[in-house]
DNA sequence: GCGTAACCTTACGCACGAGTAAGTAGGGTG
DNA sequence: CACCCTACTTACTCGTGCGTAAGGTTACGC
């Protein structure tokens, strides 16, 4: 009756339709049947293309991960000053958040709350997190060599630094996703204001105190 | 044969179980039975007792949210000046992470991506991002009477760099919650560093360009 | 024009888990 | 001691939803 389709193409509708319930559902209460429906296929088919309940979760994952992933180092120039793969970067995920607002959820969201695949995303994220830290990293360097010679920072503090800001990024990536008014571009704007300018007066030794207001 | 306890004695063992059974599991993965069990009961007393699974849920997250709140509040002193509240408040909150690592992963982690509970817990980040907004504010006006009168920034400004501050902080709860030897003292020392030196160059008026590194 | 392989369906088995009915025991009060 | 109310149990019903068995249909090679 209607169109019989070669199977990449399956996949692909299988996928967008799974990321799409999964995303309004939860993984849980995200059911099969929902998601072959929306697809325009019966159950079985996506059972035989993408396997069972978790391994499409995990596909649906892993491809929109690909995708982010592609998106980010796809914007940024590796030549370019430390701020500038900075921003770059920051644009390239806040454009695709922006644009991909259920993979986002489904990557983060949902995956972080389903043990199974905590491991997974983990991973991702703690690759995200060196990436990060490598920046601030190289971004001290330069600094130093710039003028002053102040780096009280060990690589613990880096990471530390790193994970609270993609931690950061994160929680803007949420709300830029809750908000359909909201610009990806301002989104990146601030966090990129955030992180530069913190940075940097934190790299240059500045330090807060319990007794002092501030050490500068 | 066992004791037989009285109501409330019993609600909290109930509690307590639920909430580590939410948090290892995940809500929909959660099962009553298993529960009940823990809680060393059998399940028609959970339903007598605390309800439903929904109801059982919200009343694990409004016990948990509750003890936060108490335990920042009480941290925190209202006539200090609004560094070393912050700074107070953030002691509390990593120490109470640290110490219910159990609640915080049901609160935050579990409630988010259960579209059922998003919207309570939405409520209650809103308030909090409300109440750092209001510090940091008020350390602003602060700022401008001691010194500079360059500030650049708009109420949602404030808003946006809550919400980023907020993301920083769960983010490095997570991670707190994740490593069993981590220190709360010192993730709370590593966040302070980071927001109140961040904030205070921010507020000074320095920004990041494309074209410039940056602008002091 | 016929085999065969890929595409696709309906219709079911089966387990798991939420919620309940109905009934038992203990301990305080008259 | 009879009462009754609260604490507590075993033992079910029943819906929901994952995963599959078995069979139908289109296209393509030969």
């Amino acid at each position: 009756m209607l169109k019989r389709l070669p199977r990449v193409v399956r996949e692909q509708q299988m996928l967008d339709a799974a990321v799409k319930v999964f995303s309004n559902r939860g993984f849980h209460a995200a059911s099969m049947d929902e998601i072959a429906e929306l697809a325009g296929i019966s159950k079985p088919m996506v059972y035989a293309y993408l396997g069972a309940k978790d391994e499409l979760f995990l596909a649906c994952l892993q491809r929109e991960a690909t995708r982010l992933m592609e998106a980010v180092a796809g914007g940024v120039r590796p030549t370019a000053r430390p701020d500038e793969q900075l921003w770059n970067g920051l644009r390239a995920f806040f454009a695709f958040v922006g644009a991909h607002r259920d993979g986002w959820r489904v990557l983060y969201q949902q995956a972080r709350s389903e043990p199974r695949f905590a491991g997974e995303l983990a991973g991702m994220r703690t690759r995200i997190v060196e990436v990060v830290a490598g920046l601030l990293e190289g971004a001290c360097a330069q600094a130093d060599l710039a003028s002053r010679t102040r780096t009280p920072a060990r690589p613990d503090d880096f990471l530390a630094m790193a994970y609270a800001y993609v931690g950061a990024a994160e929680s803007l990536a949420d709300w830029l996703a809750d908000h359909e008014e909201e610009d990806p571009e301002q989104t990146a704007t601030r966090m990129m204001n955030f992180v530069w300018v913190g940075a940097d007066a934190l790299l240059q030794g500045r330090v807060w105190h319990t007794d002092r207001s501030q050490a500068g």
